[in-house]
DNA sequence: GAAAAATAACTGGTATACAAGATATATTAG
DNA sequence: CTAATATATCTTGTATACCAGTTATTTTTC
């Protein structure tokens, strides 16, 4: 987690314009010029599919810190995450830190336990069992939909991206070799035209991923993960949607749950099963 | 959306106690005691999954009361969801409305143009597409691993629930079909001990639902769906897996994307597929 | 009259103050 | 010394006020 403050202007903890209070405070309602409030809002047209992104709030930077310093592991499961030191390291008030704080809670990363305290969430075995499963399933599809709709450029961009790949592999650089993966799964569901099928790929991913920065780098299987790919893509530039999809399933099936880690290496950051409640599957 | 004010003590809105101003303005913590600060606090213990939902949040009730609105299509896509309207609707602040909008924004259900206006997001029908594929995927390791775990008594008791939904069905009972037809799914997740998918399926059918309930309404085809809930529980019954997934897959492919409801009923509550941007396959 | 500039009144984003519950520490009782 | 009680001080939840844009309307200009 970095300690940089939000750039801002200068005087933006200064006192605001205190001169002008006693403005409206009803009695000179009178005196104001009788301009109709203005008509309700149009909502933006039908085609305007395109966000603004113009402006990033302060609550997405303090978001995407966070999340990438829990994801990393750099905030351990457990670590208590308070949201004035947030106010004080960011340089900005409670509202924004806590925007992020309980965006991070709808991810599942933390979890508040309400007017005692935060904390970033231990890793539930049974939701990387299961983020395994649905990643799986996703996968499966997409990879299907993106052979069949794969453009010849697009299987070179995807060469490109498992050369990169093998170079960072050779190179020995965890971190670009791990976005480089990245990268390929995206291509794929860009491929298939998937976005939203990515969007939830990449929420489950997240759940696997701690589990992951804390297993992987026991063994050292960069070298297989270029081959697996390297077997998917090759499977679809042959056309073959079935092939592809046994490869993808044979490459997401090395990644299995090692339920030991629970009582052999780190059990602070995980939490059993917990007993299965009908209530979980009730509707909203 | 109800208009329904939040129950709080009568003198919520009131003047806090004013009477204990003056305490601790800083110069007066001299003669505080010193009282070291209680140490870090320490997370839950690693067995206490469960989380108490002993008190609701003011901001959970406008969340889900919002979130009803919507998705029964009582609010429309495009309207205006203002902050301070909700404010005087529910009798709360700013603070937890806002946190309602943000978790809607979250799922998808609203869209927020800064410093402008908050609106019901309106349905793009390539997020309903890829939600239909999403959703089959899911169901589909669902069913299957529910077909080789449920027990007879999940057998009986998801009968009941297709009878149920006959009588719903007889009864032209829109509503408590649909109900039904929510358990039916349910008890097949339950079976298959998946309530983290289960949570994804229901995300991704609130995407297709307010599509749906415009659509539905329209094709009588509630005797429809209980057949095929019979076939899918006949041959999970059975124990055969394959056979289970291929009645699923039927099942599901019943809702199909009808693109002609764009220009020929509600243009204005659905948005054409935007262009496919690959920045939206970007990382993190 | 039509186009351009000014402006009032809305919007969401942020900062801050207070309320209310939880918990570790200090105090007291035995 | 041990156990029960008291309390200071932490925490998150909520209310409110101000900041900073956006937009419909009015006013001005030609």
């Amino acid at each position: 987690m970095t300690h940089v403050k939000i750039a801002r202007d200068a005087v933006s903890t200064g006192r605001y314009g205190q001169a002008m209070a006693e403005t409206e405070t009803g009695a000179v309602s009178e005196s104001r010029t009788k301009r109709k409030p203005r008509a309700a809002n149009a909502p933006p047209a039908a085609g305007s599919g395109i966000r603004a992104r113009i402006a990033a709030k302060n609550s997405d930077i303090v978001y995407r810190d966070l999340h990438k310093a829990i994801v990393t592991m750099e905030l351990a499961p457990g670590a208590p995450v308070v949201e004035r030191k947030l106010t004080e390291q960011y340089g900005v008030s409670r509202t924004p830190v806590r925007e992020a704080v309980l965006r991070l809670v709808e991810d599942g990363l933390v979890e508040v336990a309400p007017k005692s305290g935060t904390f970033v969430a231990r890793i539930p075995l049974s939701v990387v069992r299961e983020a395994l499963v649905a990643r799986r399933a996703l996968e499966e599809v997409t990879v299907r939909a993106a052979t069949e709709l794969s453009s010849e450029s697009r299987i070179m961009q995807m060469r490109a991206i498992i050369q990169q790949q093998q170079e960072m592999a050779d190179a020995g650089d965890e971190e670009a070799f791990h976005q480089a993966d990245d990268a390929f799964h995206a291509s794929i569901a860009a491929a298939a035209r998937y976005p939203g099928i990515w969007k939830m790929i990449q929420q489950v991913r997240i759940q696997v991923e701690r589990y992951r920065r804390l297993t992987l780098p026991q063994t050292g299987r960069m070298p297989m993960v270029v081959k697996e790919h390297t077997a998917v893509l090759d499977a679809m530039a042959a056309g073959d949607a079935d092939a592809a999809v046994a490869r993808m399933n044979e490459h997401l099936n090395k990644l299995q749950l090692d339920i030991s880690i629970f009582r052999d290496l780190w059990p602070d950051y995980f939490t059993i099963d917990p007993a299965l409640d009908e209530k979980l599957f009730a509707s909203r």
